[in-house]
DNA sequence: ATGAAAGCGCTAACAC
DNA sequence: GTGTTAGCGCTTTCAT
């Protein structure tokens, strides 16, 4: 890593740029900064108790108290301090949001979902991101904690020992999304991923295919992927069939990895009728390479993804898929935080999209 | 607000799950919520300042009672409250991001180079999403700010009056993103999107291609869009030439829009021999049309696109594209905010693929 | 090496 | 309707 931080001035060509941007002031003294209700309440001439009331709407004040205490808050740049707020009330307004990656766009969805609603609420919310390993969810939990959230929304039902303890002894809401095949904590909202991969299975047996393989990616690590698997094996098994063949890299899911696994399955067996891919991303990438190669779809070969993605859907011949409700758990968990109530299982449903790939 | 804390035992339905999950406590005594560095320091039979050196290993003290604190904060399980630690000290350890959306992977990539440089570092991420919103951006910037955090990383250099005055008064790092044409408030990393137009457009005249067409998304929205298009046409001007035709969409960009796009432009110009799209997403959508329609890629027609995204990538055809240093931009400019020096503007490079569309 | 004490900026009783 | 006061839980001088 070589030293980014050696930044020097900016050269002539800039100081043209910056002419109408004034002088930049580097201390914490800017103006808004450093400003305080007592500095407020100071100027409009009020204690402060009434300045705080004003600006929170909250209480009573008469109408000219209140236009003095807001002018002087303008005059002045005032910008309240949340940390102080926090700490001398309770809930902090602060809403922590864990998931495993972001190079997926599954989970910006879910994070779309969850901030827009939580967002309108007057929560802001701190992101955390566990690269599908569970120590570092574990770290992260305790970090997030640390901020005094209302509550804690976090993808997926396994955790270490540690991090599943912290959770239940926060006191806090924790939303555990995406999943319900195992035990939650408090509030779980999602779906079955087993059963999202029995229905695939069925599906494509109903479509009379027999000889499936499968493209997926590091199940180890995608604890929601390896279920949908294990759905899926289970049906063919009550079938009395057997995955044909699989590939499954070691990788994180991605268009190229779903191309090279089903060049590699097709490698090793040839007289495949269908392929089930971990997810999409993994599908299209599959597609493409069906594309590539000249493979028939669905005659030559039948491709079955999971999530519904808009690339899927706009393909030529759109993807079949099982489309997940992403937006919608990570809305529905955003509601959750300021729930009262008992623990509960929300299950949200998911559609078998027949495209045509299958 | 309904008293959250007030959680009370799950239900029959629940019971089964909640087997091996042992009682819930919802109080907020669960454990670690609840203790104090008091409780810790009384337990470990120290002083509170004694037991906050030795969890923030700072200072000094024997390793005998070094023991003991962590052995006390262990048992209690104990959970620092960093809302009080911010409000005594200084510096939040929590950077602001502000991103236009999180719809467009894009916006998740610069997310995701941010949080882990700053995850590193030991910052927490609060995220904004504006949608596109100036305005939005302005109470976000407000909220954020709210939080004292140490930095803000915002995407894009235009900001309605007000939010350019607090950013400016803020009196923390300010680091702008992904732009560099315009006047920047203190740091800016970035490219310049009007360059990457002229590039664009350079390669496509390079090719041979004469009637080029473009298909577009919310330009009023979409500011670096509108800067690449400008600079897209600036060249075909300087060559004597203008955009054939053009379908510029209401919404924001994704892969339907760019197939519809495309198909607009095509019904009211056939006989384009290039398009040059508003980003990679419009330009699959584009692509797909032509796979749909059996156009010819690039014989019948060319296209060019704009971010390198993956699915552009590993495409039968590759996509020729930009690809836009998203990550590093992330990267660098989490790593700005601990920085001091003056203000300055990075630019990071933009790299020209030449796939097999054009 | 360790403790006592004074806040950080705000909210929340509680008086007036 | 408005001001006074006591903390929230921690960090930080400043003594010792």
């Amino acid at each position: 890593m070589a030293d980014k931080d050696a930044l020097s001035m900016h050269d002539d060509a800039l100081a043209g740029r910056r002419a109408s941007a004034g002088p930049h002031v580097g201390s914490p003294m800017g103006s808004g900064a450093g400003v305080t209700l007592t500095d407020v309440a100071r100027e409009a001439g009020v204690g402060e108790s009434t300045a705080s009331r004003v600006l929170r709407s909250h209480g009573s004040f008469s109408s000219k108290t209140r236009a003095s205490v807001l002018e002087a808050a303008a005059r002045l740049g005032y910008v309240p301090n949340r940390i102080a707020g926090t700490l001398a009330s309770t809930g902090s307004k602060l809403v922590g949001i864990i998931v495993p990656s972001l190079a997926n766009i599954v989970f910006p969805d879910l994070l779309r979902g969850a901030n827009s609603v939580l967002g309108k609420a007057g929560f802001q919310s701190v992101i955390g991101v566990t690269d599908y390993d569970l120590d570092g969810e574990e770290g992260l939990i305790s970090s997030l904690l640390s901020w005094r959230p209302t509550g804690l929304l976090v993808a997926g039902l396994e955790h270490t020992p540690r991090a599943d303890a912290m959770l239940r002894g926060a006191g806090i809401r924790i939303v555990e999304m995406l999943d319900t095949d195992g035990v939650g904590i408090d509030m779980v909202v999602g779906f079955s991923n087993r059963e999202a991969g029995r229905v695939s299975a069925r599906h494509l047996l109903g479509r009379g295919y027999r000889r499936i393989g499968y493209v997926g990616h590091d199940l180890a690590l995608d604890l929601r992927a390896a279920k949908r698997f294990e759905g899926f094996r289970a049906v063919l098994a009550e079938a009395g069939l057997q995955v044909a063949a699989e590939a499954i890299g070691a990788a994180p899911s991605s268009i190229e990895a779903g191309r090279d696994g089903l060049a590699r399955l097709l490698a090793q067996c040839p007289d495949l009728d269908a392929v089930y891919f971990s997810n999409d991303d993994m599908a299209i990438g599959g597609y493409f390479l069906c594309l590539a190669r000249g493979i028939g779809i669905p005659g030559q070969l039948a491709l079955f993804g999971h999530n519904g993605l808009d690339v899927a859907r706009c393909a030529p011949q759109p993807l079949s898929t099982i489309r997940t409700p992403r937006v919608e758990v990570g809305e529905t968990s955003a509601r959750l935080v300021s729930s009262d109530g008992p623990p509960a299982v929300i299950t949200l449903d998911f559609e078998l999209i027949e495209g045509a790939t299958t």
